[in-house]
DNA sequence: TTACTTGTACTAGCGTCGTAGTACAACCAG
DNA sequence: CTGGTTGTACTACGACGCTAGTACAAGTAA
């Protein structure tokens, strides 16, 4: 393990926005597996030179969301619980408030949800998106 | 012109936010059209309750994005020149950039482009859409 | 020119957010 | 129990963004 994630504090996203969305992203293409153990939350504050609170906070957070799971003196784990038989429905609910931000942000700007849909079709087809 | 536009200060939205999608959104929907004039700069800010520069930066940004057109000592108008011929190509680039997030956004939290289509193409269905 | 309108530039204050520092609490292994 | 691990709570500082205040510049109309 050279580097688990890579963050850029030049940035303008925030740190602990970069790293939440790296540790999504890796469960996601199965990078990190379910019951795998993430590094601590010490050791990976110094690999991103970063403070170890910040590294916390995103770790909580992600055990908010059912993502992760943490047992103290232990570590941190991917949570086998978010991909439980009950999970889709919160994880549609999701995609839903995704998808309500996405539409109104095109309203604004003057777009139908139709022209949003032409958009989509065309990224469908050219690109070959990594499956999870 | 009872109220033109109507402002939250509580939400957590900035008030020059709201603002350009208030502006935006009017001349989407055909409320406001090309040519005519907008609110005077301090006009609008008594109006809004609101400092006259904020209002006044909204103009600045939205007149850099080609919609609007200011001449000093006369007003601010809504441009010709945004909904000339070769506008499309900008305002597709546009939806291009949303959608790239969009999509990006999206597969952080691990869902594809055809979960996206498919919640899009309920919306289609279920709801009536302003046309503009 | 002069009076009055318009938008603009500069500055300061305030709140919020992100991050780091430090000290604490829970847990495991011996 | 004891030493060392783990995650956690609290606090404070710095930076940035948003808004308001004030003074200025450019244009119009008489």
């Amino acid at each position: 393990m050279s580097e688990m994630f890579s963050l850029s504090p030049s940035h303008p996203m925030p740190l602990y926005a970069q790293l939440t969305r790296a540790i999504q992203f890796a469960i996601a293409t199965g990078r990190l597996r379910v019951g795998e153990q993430l590094p601590t939350v010490r050791q990976l504050a110094v690999e991103l030179r970063v403070n170890a609170n910040t590294v916390a906070k995103v770790y909580t957070e992600l055990e908010r969301s059912g993502i992760l799971e943490t047992r103290r003196g232990v570590g941190t784990f991917v949570s086998a619980r978010h991909f439980a038989a009950n999970h889709h429905e919160e994880h549609e609910k999701h995609l839903q408030e995704l998808v309500d931000r996405f539409v109104e942000e095109a309203g604004a700007m003057g777009f139908s949800v139709d022209d949003l849909l032409d958009q989509l079709q065309s990224r469908r087809t050219k690109e070959t998106k990594i499956n999870v």
